[in-house]
DNA sequence: GACCCGGTGTAACAAATGCTACAGCTCTCT
DNA sequence: AGAGAGCTGTAGCATTTGTTACACCGGGTC
């Protein structure tokens, strides 16, 4: 396969996602010169941890591919409260909802490592479903999923309790970052306690307290900086 | 246009949404014949208040349109606890996760009132997709917009004092199934407080707790057992 | 090494919510 | 009209969580 941008502007420092244009399923039944159009007119930006690839209430008319790194998804309100709805992967989509008229990102995104995304405008995406309805239907396929993955965020908001509520979150993220071992899932990045209130929506104080609970009853394990969830 | 099955169906008794295969935005690119047998083809279900159109777990490869009434989607835990999701209405679809793989419906939908749907499997709608890439463009638009909503949602629930929890809640009810008056937006279906803690996730004694401090403080008026929200 | 800084752990008290029990109300059905 | 069922409102106590404050630890920097 001929070099992606991508893999120019990543440098040797950051870990691709195999995910790219040419690769990637959802466009799968492009012709090869719109692929390699496609793959030019993506617009690649590179960020740097904290770096904030939308505000919440920006014009949303892009939907980015992340190619490497991790993006946290927030959400504040009126009241300056500030939750934590989602974090995402390389291989994920950023910005699904530009399909559904709003106009606006109803959240915003902030990268959580270095990160490098692949953008494509609206009128890019809806050009190529007419043209491919395979394409539309893989995208279903991906907000379908996604829809799933929100209901099961809900479910883990609604429990009521923090020490359940916590492991519920911890799960969701497992199920989405984890790798398998033998002693369980592990998480392999850092979210210190105040990420995980952002998570729950709980205080910082009170996850401390819930996370000794989880330790104590062997449910998660510590083990130089990576959190195991013991099956 | 020629009857509906669903007006036959229906009988005098019912409030039929106004939407259809016929003139459904979704359907509007097909043939007058495909419309006919897909009008044909469609699943007609009536259903009692409390029924139940599918339970969660169930195998999920039906999508129901809402012709009449009202549906409350339902997740149960583990632990025995319920939450309720979402609220739909005539005109509304249920059951759009069926595009995921997953196999099963993550949820419950039981009617809220004498409710009529129009099922169509998934792979009519895949057929139809794949011949008519606009009527995929429409579901993704329906998919993002749903996506939005449960964004919302997963913000009210985020809120970690009741009151403000619950006028979340009854911001967002009332978004989608209210109407507007002089004196604010009103709900016109009956919500009872166990209803309301299902919604919120708080205790029923708590929810009227909330209730009385958001009539005090004249966020709400309650009147002849409809719910107004201030503007 | 001394320092600073961000993250973690603990404690003690305040506030919110859960829980149980019961009284009264409204609607429906007979 | 009366009975029953379901819903709402109130109270009091138990439990959980929020809040604030501070000590400690480890990693980076000067």
């Amino acid at each position: 396969m001929s070099a992606c941008m991508c893999e120019t502007l990543a440098g040797s420092s950051m870990a691709l996602s195999s995910v790219c244009i040419g690769n990637l399923w959802i466009f799968q039944d492009l012709s090869p010169e719109e692929a390699g159009a496609l793959n030019r007119d993506a617009s690649r930006r590179r960020l740097k941890k904290g770096e904030v690839l939308f505000h919440q209430g920006d014009p949303s008319d892009e939907m980015f591919l992340i190619k490497a790194g991790r993006i946290k998804m927030n959400k504040v309100f009126e009241d300056g409260s500030l939750i934590t709805l989602d974090i995402r992967k390389a291989g994920d989509f950023v910005g699904e909802n530009m399909f559904s008229d709003k106009g606006a990102y109803p959240v915003g995104a902030v990268c959580l490592e270095d990160t490098l995304t692949c953008g494509f405008t609206r009128q890019t995406f809806e050009e190529k479903i007419l043209k491919y309805p395979n394409i539309g239907l893989q995208i279903i396929r991906t907000l379908s999923t996604r829809i799933d993955r929100l209901t099961s965020r809900v479910g883990s908001l609604a429990v009521s309790n923090i020490e359940d509520r916590l492991y519920s979150v911890l799960s969701n993220v497992a199920k989405e970052h984890g790798s398998a071992s033998s002693q369980g899932i592990v998480i392999r990045f850092p979210l210190t306690h105040e990420d995980l209130s952002f998570l729950t929506g709980a205080h910082r104080v009170s996850i401390t307290r819930a996370m000794k609970a989880l330790k104590d009853s062997g449910k998660i394990i510590l083990k130089d900086r990576h959190l195991i969830l013991t099956a």
